[in-house]
DNA sequence: GCCTGTTTTTGAAACGTTTCACGAGGTCAT
DNA sequence: ATGACCTCGTGAAACGTTTCAAAAACAGGC
């Protein structure tokens, strides 16, 4: 069926090795055989087994990213930058999508680990300490860890300081008068969720009520089941404001208080995370807080490319990129049309 | 440095034919054996080697989807979709992106063959006369066209009517008074843009104006910037709405109107195309075309395993679902709140 | 013609699986 | 005991490349 290197051979009058070498190094094979084989090549349709050649070489040309949700835009930006790189590097990027789901994570590192991959960029489910990753890691493949800062340091890793980010969202609304605030977001066994909750809390604890709203995954539907469970709450106890993990909650949210009649920002304050593309063309803007998203994939590759040549040793790093709150109608009171400011603080 | 199966049937005691069997037919070997074998694979950490078993397999076990733009939640629908049916089925995917690039499309394709994936659901960057595609359906790898008709019935392909779809959005913005429309939409090689832009036509040459704004992709970028080129316009020739290809342009339109002081939908109506889970929670709820994105997905991959099971005469069909107008504020006259009529007329 | 280099081409040995026809042992009925 | 029939396990062949040492072909210079 699928022809091979050596029917090519047969058809151009010569021998198996020179037309690999046609394929490989083809200045070292003479202009009129080179023609021929090419001939050959084109006349019999043949196609490279890639599958061979791996084999032969042992390893694969392809680094994989392993992300929490394709359909976030989140991620779909830092697959962009991590393909920007590759691409110079005449690498190519598989993209595996783990739904925020332990074990389809598990799945697809096996089969990654078994397709002999170059490198692994993931943003893991859930805490670092994932023995899957450990055991890929101590066979050999390199691993960076994306928008993730590993607990210590047996990785390179990139990633934003979520602390930081969840303190700036706290301090802002804060700022803005409200004393009961909810967090949303989950589940906790994210490292990004738990940092963003914590960096609130730290700046609330005492001065403010924080509320956690505790959701299934970060997308706009629990973002939409969340606002139900806020508009639901009793008038005394229910939040001003809520901080949610990510923009997609954070627009779900919107979406469900807009429907029930909730103005926003004047009854309810909102924020955001990512500040995503979508984000600041929401029904109200939404105030967020912003990564540097295709820089995060960028600077990944690198590493990984950086540690997959430097084969042997090499020295892990921690790059940690900071946040930068951007404000928006969302949650600035007294509500200002078209505010664009972008403040630190 | 990587264990192979050898070192696993010496250390186990057994010969490597037994290894493999332990691997792929486990009841075929005795308990006690088995264990042994067993313990031997994970003292030493053993990984399948997928290229020589692909080798010796003579084809993988993964289908492509190849799509125009991953970033756009279109698409991400689809590979959702597309993943859902896979998975029951023991198939894995791989996502790649051409970015509406041919040359990407192009290399992407070169790379799957020699992968010999098994099958490949794509949306072609241009007209479906690919001759690349050609050749890879003529050498026997099975292909079915997603969200694009086939000009002639050489695959199965899954596509939603564009042109009712356009006719839709056409109809409507005539039914609301407009004289002067814009589309806006690119580049016209695509053809679902094409086939867009055309059911649009057909319903407005004679009885309106028709402004082609051609965008060199589908972003909101793109989108941004085709409203200026529309704000621009001289009062009098200005259109007094626009139909955008994609709800990403219509996203930057409306960001971009928005910015420049213009009502929407009072001085200027939108209306977009896909109903992206973003369209209705935009700054003005945005008036699209719905498609059924995910199902699109799913009965591409049905027909693209059921091509692949029955390997050999296989009847190719053509599956063509309905669009759907959803109206929402950014194009009803006049301005009504928080509108949520679906129509098909 | 012969020797010395240089350029081209060859052939065989890997790479790690899976498969398959066989052989080695065992069990059982005769 | 003998043959028939299991169940297990074996070993070698194949899959399609790449690589590399060595052979072959070709050029000059004498």
């Amino acid at each position: 069926m699928a022809t091979s290197i050596k029917e090519v051979a047969q058809r151009a009058g010569v021998s198996l090795g020179t037309v690999s070498n046609v394929l490989n190094q083809p200045e070292r094979v003479a202009e009129a055989t080179r023609k021929r084989v090419l001939d050959a090549i084109a006349e019999l349709g043949y196609v490279r087994n890639d599958s061979a050649r791996q084999l032969r070489a042992g390893r694969s040309r392809q680094i994989a990213v392993v992300v929490l949700d394709v359909a976030n835009p989140f991620f779909t930006d830092i697959v962009h930058g991590a393909e920007s790189v590759a691409e110079e590097q005449g690498v190519m990027v598989v993209v595996c999508n783990s739904g925020e789901n332990a074990d389809r994570e598990r799945r697809h590192l096996d089969l990654l680990e078994e397709q002999r991959v170059r490198g692994v960029l993931i943003t893991p489910v859930d805490d670092s300490r994932n023995s899957r990753l450990e055991e890929l890691v101590a066979r050999g493949t390199p691993v960076v860890l994306v928008d993730h800062g590993s607990g210590w340091y047996s990785h390179c890793s990139v990633a934003v300081n979520d602390v930081l980010g969840g303190h700036l969202a706290g301090e802002h609304l804060l700022a803005q008068g409200h004393r009961r605030i909810a967090f949303a977001g989950g589940p906790m066994t994210i490292q990004q969720v738990a940092d963003r909750y914590q960096g609130a809390k730290l700046v609330l604890d005492g001065v403010a009520d924080l509320i956690t709203i505790t959701t299934p995954n970060l997308t706009v539907a629990s973002g939409r089941a969340a606002a139900s469970q806020i508009a639901d709450m009793p008038g005394t106890k229910r939040p001003t404001a809520v901080f949610c993990a990510n923009d997609l909650l954070a627009l779900g949210m919107l979406q469900e208080m807009t429907r029930r009649g909730v103005q926003i920002p004047k009854e309810f304050a909102i924020v955001g995370y990512d500040d995503i593309e979508f984000a600041a063309a929401a029904a109200v803007p939404l105030s967020s807080v912003r990564q540097p998203r295709e820089q995060l994939g960028r600077t990944a590759t690198q590493l990984l490319l950086e540690e997959i040549q430097a084969d042997g040793h090499h020295e892990h790093r921690q790059v940690v990129f900071q946040p930068e709150l951007v404000v928006r109608e969302s949650s600035s009171h007294p509500p200002r049309r078209r505010s664009r400011v972008s403040s630190s603080e």
